[in-house]
DNA sequence: GTAAACCGTACCGCAGCAGTCCTGTATTGG
DNA sequence: CCAATACAGGACTGCTGCGGTACGGTTTAC
């Protein structure tokens, strides 16, 4: 488990066809066809991801959507927080300490900021730019988790 | 978002007291009572827990869990593995391709491991024992609420 | 003014989780 | 041997949250 919503997984499909031509506007509709998702469905993450600020839009006829910066500048961290909220494995960290009825004989509470620290470091050291990388897809040897001190 | 299920986060609560006391053997009923976590829900994590090899169990009177090793020997990985299954942030990179109906064009796809990897290195580095240390993670003092030191 | 495209919001069905309960099995002690 | 204790395993249910859709509004180009 830990799984990230699905929306999120399209919309890393729909970003990394994006950051192949940063420059240009595409349309929902062209992105939907090119990505075989649905065109509400690519609507919506676009709307979410623009609203966090990943992607720039531009309304009316000709309108459409363009990266807000260079791909290398986008981290996976700040889509995922577009699109879900903000990242953090617990809820008695962020906020909603309310509802947690153990939270007063809660020992670990602090401790679990390691965990979430480690986590959003992995999330911000790969750039959409990463994602776009070469053909390694299909199985075939992508170079084993010892990357080139690109992240921490 | 991006957060774990509630019952992993009461089973770290659990696992954090009985690794005050690594060897001792505790009931269900008792894990309960000090945990504030309602009964029928902490049997059922602690059984999730021994099969997952995090816990050793000891049926008929007298019986009870004893951490299956040193909490220095535990990470917090397997823990959230015997609860919630593997960890991997997206469906596509575990089986279940399948599923994914934009397989055939998704040029992300061995991409996703380089973050899976760094995420589960970051869950892997972290263990039981670190969980129990005092509230002083990182600065930040947490202060322990005067609980009435039942368990230990 | 019209058409193309984004914007915001509301709505619904369904999967998955939290939580409970029940029956079975092992072990200890009288 | 019997009874009590505690774990084992599975079935069941209510509910939240997500995926997906639809609709009406607004902006801009021609």
């Amino acid at each position: 488990m830990l799984r990230l919503n699905r929306i999120t997984d399209y919309a890393v499909v729909v970003l990394t066809q994006m950051a192949r031509e940063p420059d240009k506007l595409v349309t929902a509709p062209q992105l939907s066809q090119d990505s075989n998702v649905p065109q509400p469905t690519v609507a919506k993450l676009l709307k979410e991801l623009t609203r966090g600020g990943v992607l720039a839009s531009h309304r009316g006829v000709n309108g459409g959507y363009t990266l807000a910066r260079e791909p290398e500048a986008i981290s996976m961290l700040e889509i995922i927080i577009a699109l879900e909220g903000p990242v953090s494995l617990t809820a008695c960290v962020d906020g909603a300490e309310g509802d947690c009825e153990v939270e007063r004989l809660c020992p670990v509470r602090g401790n679990w900021d390691r965990v979430n620290g480690a986590i959003h470091d992995a999330l911000k050291g790969v750039s959409l730019a990463d994602m776009t990388s070469p053909a390694t897809m299909f199985g075939v040897s992508i170079e084993p988790r010892a990357r080139p001190a690109s992240a921490h």
